[in-house]
RNA sequence: GCGCCCGUAGCUCAGUUGGAUAGAGCAGCAGAUUUCUAAUCUGUUGGUCAGGGGUUCGAUUCCCUUCGGGCGCACCA
C-alpha cells in the first residue's frame, strides 16, 4: 500500500470514529501542499466534510488535527485558512517506505483491480501491410496502460485481433497474386481498391522464392483470379508474411501481444453462430430488406446494424459480437479496447454488443485515440498512402529510436492531438524530454559507480545502518517524489492515463537534478554519504520501474 | 444536420473527479562549471483558462449557449 492510501485509510477510519461517517479515500485529497506552504502532505478532508456535517470547515479540521496527532508516523499537523489540514511525517517512517520499495516491487504494486482479469486489446490493424502511425500510438498507450494495470492488482491479457475475414484481406490476396503473376511477366493487374505499395511485390518476390516454379506452373491460364484454386494460398502467404512483419516492428517497438487473435477463427468454430442465437432469443435482430439487423437503438446507438448482408455474407460486426463473447467466456471480467480516432462511431456499437449478450454495459470500456500529427520541424506532414509519403512505424522507429517515440506517444493525454515532431524527438538535447530522465539515470548509476571503490560493503548504506533524523530540504523533497510514485502509478490506472505517471516521473528527475547539482553524495562524511546512498538505491529502483513501465532504456551510461 | 474529441502562457501540453497564489517543457531574458557526466542547475518575463450566462461558500473543472478547430456519420474493415 502507498503511503498515500495508509494516510487516507488512517483520515478515513479517524472521520468514522469521530462523526460516524463512511468518506471514500478517493473523495477527498491528500497531496503536497504548495510551497510556502507547512508539512509534508495537505488534505482538504475538513472542506469536503464541511457540508454534511454543517460545521466551519477550520473547525473540523482542527478536531481531525487532534486525532491524527496521536498516529505513530505523524510528527505534527496544522490546520490552514479556510482548514487544509497539513501533515508532517516523521522520518522514520519514510526511511521504512524507501526500504520498502529498495527490497521488493511489491512496494510499487496496489490492488485496485482487486485481480480481476482485463483483457486490453490494442492495435488490431488490418493484416494487409505494414504499420502506421496511429497504430504506433496504440502500441505504446495500450502497452503501458497494461504494464501499469500489471502493477494495480489486475490480471491482465494484451491482445490484438486480426481482421483476416473481410474484404480488405480479399484484396490483399488479389493484389498480391497480380504482383506474383507479373514476376512471371503477366499482365495482371492490382485491382483499383487494391493495395499499391511496393511492399506487395516484395511479398510476391518472398513466395516467388518460397514456392519455386513448379507452383507457378499449377497456377495456369486464369482469367478470374478469385476462383482460381491456388487463390488460398496466396491469401494465407499474404496474411503470414504481414502479421511476422508487424510482430517484428512491434518487437522493436518493446510490445508483445499475448495473443493475435484471428477474426476467422471465429467463424470456423462456429462461434459467430453460437453468439447469433443468443442475441437471436433476446429478440435483438429483426430482418429488413433481406438482411438482418442488430437493434443497437435499443441501446443508445444513432441506427441499427446490420449484422448478415443481403448477399448473405457476415459484416465485420457479426464477428465483434462472437468475438466479444469469446472473451468473457475465456473468464475475462473487463474488456478494454483502444481505438484509433475514426472510431468513435464504435462506442456505443461495441457497448450494444456487450448489453445484447446480457452483460452490464461496464464491462467494456472504449478508448478512443486521438490523432497524430507528423510534424518536421514544427511543418505538418501530410500524409497519405497515395501519396507515397506515408510513414510507417518501422521508419518512425528507425529515425527517432525506441524511447523516443514510445515516450512521445505516451507523453500526452490520448484525448488529446497529438503532435510528433520527428525533429525534435531525434535531437539529443535539452529540447527532448526522454534524454532528461535517461540522464538523470545515468547520473545515477555514475554515483555509484563511484561508490564502488568508496564503499566495498553496499550493506553499509541498508535502511538499519544509516539515519534519516536530519533532511536537507532537496533531500526530503526528493524521499518524498519517490515514495509518492507507487500512489501515482495507481491514479494513472484509475484515470487510464499514462501521460499521469511520465509527467510525475518527469517531476522526480527533476528533484534529483536539483539534488545533484546542490549536494554531493561522495564525500569525507562518511554517514552523510551512506545516507545519500540510500536514498539513491531507492531512487535507482524508482527509475527501473517507471523505466519498465514506460518502455523506454534505462542507460547507464550517455 | 447529428454525434465524439478539443479550445489553458509566443509554441506543445498538464491540471488529481468542485478547493490553497492556474502549473510544466520549449522559446525569451539574467546567472552558475577548481566538486559524483552542463544532455544539468538557479532566477526571471509571459494568463480575461475561447466568449456569454447559470448552479454555490468556492468553477479551468458541472449545466446551458455562442464561436472556432479536428474527426466520424456504410449491407467497408
Amino acid at each position: 500500500m502507498s503511503i498515500v492510501e495508509t494516510l487516507k485509510n488512517g483520515i478515513k477510519a479517524i472521520v468514522k470514529n469521530k462523526y460516524g461517517l463512511d468518506v471514500e479515500t478517493s473523495s477527498f485529497d491528500l497531496a503536497a501542499p504548495p510551497e510556502n506552504q507547512p508539512g509534508h502532505f495537505g488534505s482538504n478532508i475538513a472542506m469536503v466534510l464541511a457540508k454534511p456535517l454543517k460545521k466551519a470547515p477550520f473547525l473540523i479540521g482542527e478536531e481531525i488535527a487532534a486525532a491524527l496527532k496521536t498516529m505513530d508516523h505523524i510528527a505534527d499537523v496544522e490546520v490552514i485558512k479556510p482548514g487544509y489540514t497539513n501533515l508532517t511525517l516523521k522520518h522514520e517512517f519514510y526511511k521504512t517506505e524507501l526500504d520498502n520499495m529498495i527490497r521488493s516491487d511489491s512496494a510499487f504494486k496496489n490492488d485496485l483491480g482487486k485481480g480481476k482479469t482485463v483483457n486490453i486489446e490494442f492495435v488490431s490493424a488490418n493484416p494487409v501491410g505494414p504499420l502506421n502511425i496511429v497504430s504506433g500510438r496504440a502500441a505504446a498507450y495500450g502497452d503501458t496502460l497494461a504494464n501499469i494495470l500489471d502493477y494495480s492488482g489486475y490480471r491482465t491479457v494484451r491482445e490484438t485481433y486480426v481482421n483476416d475475414f473481410g474484404r480488405q484481406m480479399h484484396l490483399f490476396a488479389l493484389s498480391l497474386m497480380a504482383r506474383y503473376l507479373q514476376l512471371y511477366g503477366r499482365n495482371n493487374q492490382v485491382p483499383e481498391e487494391g493495395y499499391q505499395g511496393e511492399y506487395v511485390t516484395d511479398i510476391a518476390k518472398a513466395m516467388k522464392e518460397e514456392k519455386g516454379e513448379i507452383f507457378y506452373k499449377s497456377i495456369g491460364e486464369v482469367s478470374d483470379l478469385e476462383a482460381c484454386p491456388q487463390y488460398a494460398q496466396f491469401r494465407a502467404f499474404g496474411l503470414k508474411h504481414v502479421l511476422n512483419w508487424q510482430n517484428r516492428t512491434l518487437e522493436k517497438f518493446g510490445v508483445k501481444f499475448d495473443r493475435w487473435f484471428s477474426e476467422t477463427s471465429l467463424h470456423e468454430s462456429g462461434e459467430v453462430a453460437g453468439a447469433f442465437k443468443i442475441i437471436e432469443k433476446r429478440g435483438l435482430f429483426y430482418e429488413k430488406e433481406d438482411a438482418v439487423w442488430f437493434k443497437t437503438t435499443d441501446f443508445g446507438d444513432d441506427k441499427d446494424r446490420v449484422v448478415k448482408k443481403t448477399d448473405g455474407g457476415f459484416t465485420y460486426f457479426a464477428s465483434d459480437i462472437a468475438y466479444m463473447q469469446n472473451k468473457i467466456k475465456r473468464g475475462t471480467d473487463l474488456i478494454i479496447n483502444i481505438l484509433g480516432p475514426d472510431h468513435h462511431g464504435y462506442v456505443k456499437r461495441l457497448e450494444s454488443i456487450m448489453q445484447g449478450l446480457g452483460y452490464e454495459k461496464e464491462r467494456i470500456r472504449v478508448i478512443i485515440l486521438q490523432q497524430v500529427n507528423l510534424l518536421e520541424g514544427g511543418e505538418k506532414m501530410k500524409m497519405s498512402k497515395r501519396a507515397g509519403n506515408f510513414v510507417s512505424l518501422d521508419e518512425l522507429l528507425e529515425s527517432v529510436g525506441k524511447d523516443a517515440a514510445r515516450y512521445f506517444f505516451v507523453m500526452r493525454s490520448y484525448t488529446s492531438h497529438l503532435d510528433f515532431d520527428m525533429e525534435l524527438a531525434k535531437e539529443q538535447s535539452d529540447k527532448n524530454p526522454v534524454y532528461y530522465l535517461q540522464y538523470a539515470y545515468a547520473r545515477l548509476c555514475n554515483i555509484f559507480e563511484k561508490a564502488k571503490e568508496a564503499v566495498k560493503d553496499s550493506t553499509e548504506y541498508n535502511a538499519d545502518r544509516i539515519s534519516l533524523d536530519v533532511l536537507e530540504k532537496e533531500e526530503l523533497e526528493l524521499v518524498r517524489a519517490i515514495i509518492l510514485i507507487p500512489g501515482y502509478i495507481r491514479e494513472s490506472a484509475e484515470r487510464e492515463a499514462p501521460n499521469w505517471l511520465t509527467e510525475k516521473v518527469h517531476f522526480l528527475a527533476s528533484f534529483f537534478h536539483s539534488f545533484y547539482g546542490k549536494l554531493r553524495v561522495m564525500q569525507e562524511d562518511r554517514g552523510l554519504m551512506l545516507k545519500r546512498l540510500f536514498i539513491l538505491k531507492a531512487l535507482k529502483r524508482t527509475f527501473e520501474v517507471c523505466f519498465g513501465i514506460i518502455g523506454i532504456t534505462p542507460r547507464e551510461k550517455m
